[in-house]
DNA sequence: ATAGGGTTAG
């Protein structure tokens, strides 16, 4: 036989993973210094495998040199574990350890035994039907009373783990000498268990492990075996809860092991998605206090979910917590920021901070480039709030950085901001321009458009436009076509709205909830119930639900059209599915109750929705005054005004007074209604144009020509807007007055109460 | 990082 070759085959080298587990144990430690050097073992290793080959078996014990060879000095572990691993089979090695162990019988070659045999399990474990084999021997070394080898222990925990045979692994274990279960024999045991299934089971293990005490605390690997299954969906069902997911985290953290970043991130990102900020917030304050090496992208995870909270403050002191921990912000970090300033508006802030990030100069000497992301982010933020020029020279300046041209999203920004705004040339321009330097408009372009368009009275033209982009290939998508349905029903074209509703199903286009939801609403609105019941019904053939919103509009319309008792179905359908109606539901039936004069019956609902535990709100309380005061109740109304304020500490806003003055002037207490007005400075509730429309009507009918000048004067000074109604009121009384170079003056922006010098 | 929506009192 050719033993090169057979041993070369016999040392096929393992998968790396299974070498890296394998490893973290060493194998019979190489023989002491003092000793003879390995050279020479080596070839006792040699002479004796080749007696051992050309030897019978079972004539072994007849061999004075094999003897000689092996047993005259005691042989050492490494020896016979070299030897018999070369053994052409598991068989003839466990002959082969069984001559040994007749020969070996003092207590100190115990060790060496448990190595010869750890040898046997590992040819075995190549062999075929190698499960059966491989427990057989596991049987049979436990009869003979051959502890296991820690590595025979690990080679068996981890096969039966792979061949689905969990329970013998378990066996393995607990049947083996405590003392000798070390960190990595639980490390493979835990990630066998966890491959399995068996959370509980694997959490158990690694409970004794993590103990503050623990003679075998966790290794960076235990944290890769643990970490890594818990993230998983399965797992996340399988039982372990988020609060035990950051115990564990800061147990492993006491030891000295930390998730690594990406695990961190993800778990965060995960909590923060699940309204666990808090817990998030304390898991990474947890690492940062264990001292762990934290990055920016942990940390952008948590700014990430503390955006979302609106919690600035917050967001500050993690900031200031990564400078002091040297925990260098990247552009993701900035990019946070940048967005969540816009998102709130203050554009100014979001700019100083970009400014800053690439700066460097101030003491902070952090230099990030900003990225294609934080421009069109910014842009959008001026944009928003209607800085379109500004958005404009950001992507001038865009230009100017390597790296960073303006793609579809910033010309969508622009786009949308000067439509929005009105200007929806500027946005067609734009619209050109991109097309001109090669950027793709995309269907958010599109929609861009074809909502500017709309929002401005020019539905036409946004038909017109899409149709165009259809014809060169541009499809829309469930947003064209609810944007152009909502655009019909609110022109109270709903046929137009009706034919575009059919025109997206035939489109093939994905439809979604929403169109359902714009199509319904248009329909009640224009009263016309049966249909929406109609599109309701579609809306759940097209396996979609009516949400809370979109059943308080139904409940609106069939009360609008006095359709009491439809609406009372609309609420046990919402009681049947579990749905619980909100303060608007609410609210809707209060007001229709009570405009129809039952205000007893509003009364009862009211009572319900304080059990409810909803509270009334200033809603509740304008409905109710509104309908006093339709029911020629004034008087009542201002009691329960009275009562919202003092009693249920409802603070009124501009609509109850607003509705309140109406009625008020229409009355013919006008000074009452005044009074109102000074109430209102005094409460720090602004005046609109409706409150001054009122007021202007009936100081019309009192002819109150002074009074009305210092209210128009008012309304100069606060910048509040005369609405078509306004200039009907106040055309028709002062040119009867013929006061019409007053009125010139008021539209000029003049004063007009003080007499011309 | 960009686009659409509906409800309650005026």
């Amino acid at each position: 036989m050719n033993l090169t070759k057979q041993s070369k085959l016999l040392f096929k080298p393992p998968p790396l993973l299974l070498l890296r587990r394998l490893s973290a144990e060493p194998n019979p430690p190489p023989p002491p210094l003092h000793q003879s050097p390995q050279d020479s073992e080596s070839s006792i290793m040699t002479q004796a495998l080749d007696l051992l080959l050309q030897t019978p078996q079972n004539e072994w014990n007849a061999s004075p040199q094999l003897k000689h060879l092996l047993f005259s000095s005691s042989p050492t572990p490494r020896l016979l574990i070299q030897i018999t691993r070369r053994f052409p089979s598991s068989s003839e090695a466990l002959t082969f350890f069984n001559y040994i162990r007749s020969n070996l019988v003092s207590e100190e070659s115990i060790p060496s035994l448990s190595y010869a045999f750890q040898a046997v399990f590992e040819l075995a474990s190549r062999e075929p039907d190698s499960p059966e084999k491989l427990f057989d021997l596991y049987k049979a070394c436990k009869d003979q009373n051959v502890p296991l080898s820690i590595n025979s222990a690990t080679l068996l925990i981890r096969f039966f783990g792979k061949v689905n045979m969990v329970d013998q692994s378990l066996l393995v274990y607990n049947e083996l000498d405590p003392n000798i279960r070390n960190t990595h024999i639980r490390n493979v045991l835990i990630d066998v268990l966890l491959r399995d299934g068996r959370v509980r089971d694997a959490l158990i293990v690694l409970d004794e492990m993590l103990d503050r005490e623990s003679n075998f605390p966790p290794n960076d690997l235990t944290g890769d075996i643990v970490f890594y299954p818990l993230m998983k969906k399965e797992h996340v069902r399988s039982g372990v809860s988020d609060e035990e997911i950051v115990a564990l985290v800061s147990k492993f953290g006491e030891h000295g092991v930390f998730p690594n970043t990406l695990w961190l991130s993800h778990l965060i990102a995960r909590f923060c998605r699940n309204r666990k900020c808090d817990q998030a917030w304390d898991i990474l304050h947890e690492l940062m206090k264990l001292g762990a090496a934290l990055e920016a992208a942990s940390c952008n995870a948590l700014l990430t979910g503390l955006g979302k909270d609106g919690d600035f403050k917050r967001m500050n002191q993690l900031l200031v917590e990564m400078k002091e921990n040297d925990i260098e912000p990247d552009v993701v970090t900035f990019g946070i920021l940048i967005n969540r300033l816009c998102k709130s508006y203050k554009v100014d802030e979001a700019l100083e901070v970009f400014e800053k990030m690439s700066g460097g100069k101030d003491s902070d000497g952090v230099s990030v480039e900003p990225d294609a992301i934080i421009y069109n982010t910014l842009i959008d933020g001026f944009c928003k709030v209607g800085r379109q020029e500004e958005g404009l020279g950001l992507m001038e300046r865009m230009r100017l950085q390597k790296g960073c041209a303006p793609n579809v999203v910033t010309y969508n920004c622009l786009i949308d901001g000067f439509c929005k705004s009105g200007n929806i040339e500027r946005g067609q321009e734009l619209f050109d321009q991109m097309k001109e330097e090669g950027i793709m408009p995309n269907v958010i372009t599109l929609n861009t458009l074809v909502d500017g368009m709309c929002r401005h009275g020019r539905i036409s033209s946004a038909v017109e436009f899409f149709r165009e982009m259809k014809s060169k290939g541009l499809q829309g998508n469930a947003v064209t076509y609810s944007t152009l349905i909502n655009a019909f029903c609110n022109v109270n074209n709903i046929q137009e709205a009706m034919k575009w509703f059919d025109d997206m199903c035939g489109a093939g286009c994905s439809v979604d909830a929403i169109v359902y939801y714009v199509l319904i609403s248009g329909l009640c609105q224009a009263g016309r119930m049966n249909d929406a019941s109609l599109v309701v019904s579609n809306l759940k053939e097209a396996g979609f639900c009516p949400d809370l919103v979109c059943y308080n509009v139904l409940i609106s319309g069939f009360c609008k059209k006095n359709m009491l008792d439809k609406a009372y179905e609309v609420l046990k359908e919402m009681d049947d599915i579990g749905m619980k109606p909100d303060s608007v539901t609410y609210n809707t039936l209060i007001s229709y109750l009570s405009k129809s004069g039952n205000f007893s019956a509003a009364g009862r609902v009211m009572k319900k929705m304080i059990k409810e535990g909803l509270v009334p709100n200033v809603v509740t309380y304008g409905a109710i005054i509104h309908a006093y005061c339709l029911n020629g109740l004034v008087d009542e109304a201002m009691k329960i005004f009275k009562d919202m304020s003092s009693a249920s500490k409802v603070a009124p806003n501009t609509v109850i007074y607003n509705i309140l003055i109406d009625s008020l002037c229409k009355n013919n207490q006008v000074e009452l209604a005044l009074s109102l007005m000074d109430d209102m400075k005094v409460k720090g509730v602004r005046p609109n144009t409706n409150t001054y429309n009122a007021m202007f009507k009936g100081l019309r009918e009192k002819n109150m020509l002074e009074k009305a000048f210092k209210l128009m004067d008012k309304m100069i000074e606060h910048a509040c807007h005369p609405d078509y109604i306004s200039m009907e009121i106040l055309t028709e009384w002062l040119s009867a007055v013929g006061q019409t170079e007053k009125l010139k003056k008021f539209v000029q922006g003049y004063a007009v109460s003080v007499a011309p010098a």
